[in-house]
DNA sequence: ACAAACCGTAAGTTGACACGAACGTTAGTA
DNA sequence: TACTAACGTTCGTGTCAACTTACGGTTTGT
């Protein structure tokens, strides 16, 4: 997960997921959809596979790379669980908050009861 | 999205999330918590802050922080999706590999029954 | 064996960022 | 008003990573 999140940092290295996310592409083609040069996008290629979030495959001369969402699974989980903990926090809380608001209103009627 | 993703790339801007995952808590007792110096968890809090996964709440000199879970919304969609269409895209593909494995055995039995 | 295609690697440069030291700001207190 | 406490901010420094250039390696075709 750890991984992941610094991989994923990098803008250009989503995109470049992005481009291999329903397409398996060599190395040279990926680098043609960018303005930088092909020994850039070749380490980021690398940093994306060490993060588990590419696959490697070769054909011939050419290495073949496509999206790893299994890659993505400790991102997802971390996420979630934050998500769904912090929103059931809020929860709570406001349920919390309107206890404190129904007992000001009690408090109020009792101390306001005795002038009417 | 991306501001989320880039701030929670540092190893103690994640560190500090989960000190005020459930406490609200003041810079000071943050910074307590670490080796560094608190001008530089200050610093800290206000990417987390600019990013949307904090709130800052001021009483008196001090500035109460907390974990805000919504800012996390963004990075769970993508993730998500990614995570989600991508199975769904093995899954298909592996149907696919299964029929072209049934194909090749119907080939075969087809070429061996003339001559047996 | 030789050349071409495709790609990764090594070294150097530059920009971004985390960090510490010093200073500034606001709020509470005598 | 002085004084202190609790933070934030600015500036200078060191470190890391993204990028480019140049080079080396591997596979395919002749």
């Amino acid at each position: 997960m750890n991984d992941a999140l610094a991989a994923l940092a990098e803008p250009r290295r989503r995109q470049i997921l992005e481009l291999v996310r329903w397409q398996e592409l060599p190395a040279g083609a990926i680098a043609a959809n960018f303005e930088v040069t092909r020994p850039a996008i070749s380490q980021h290629l690398r940093v994306l596979r060490e993060a588990g979030l590419v696959t490697e495959r070769r054909d011939g001369t050419r290495r073949l790379y496509r999206a790893r969402p299994e890659g993505l699974e400790g991102l997802r989980d971390f996420v979630e669980s934050f998500w769904a903990e912090g929103l059931e926090r809020l929860k709570l809380e406001a349920e919390a908050e309107e206890r404190a608001v129904r007992r000001a209103e009690a408090a109020t009627e009792a101390d306001s009861e005795p002038e009417a």
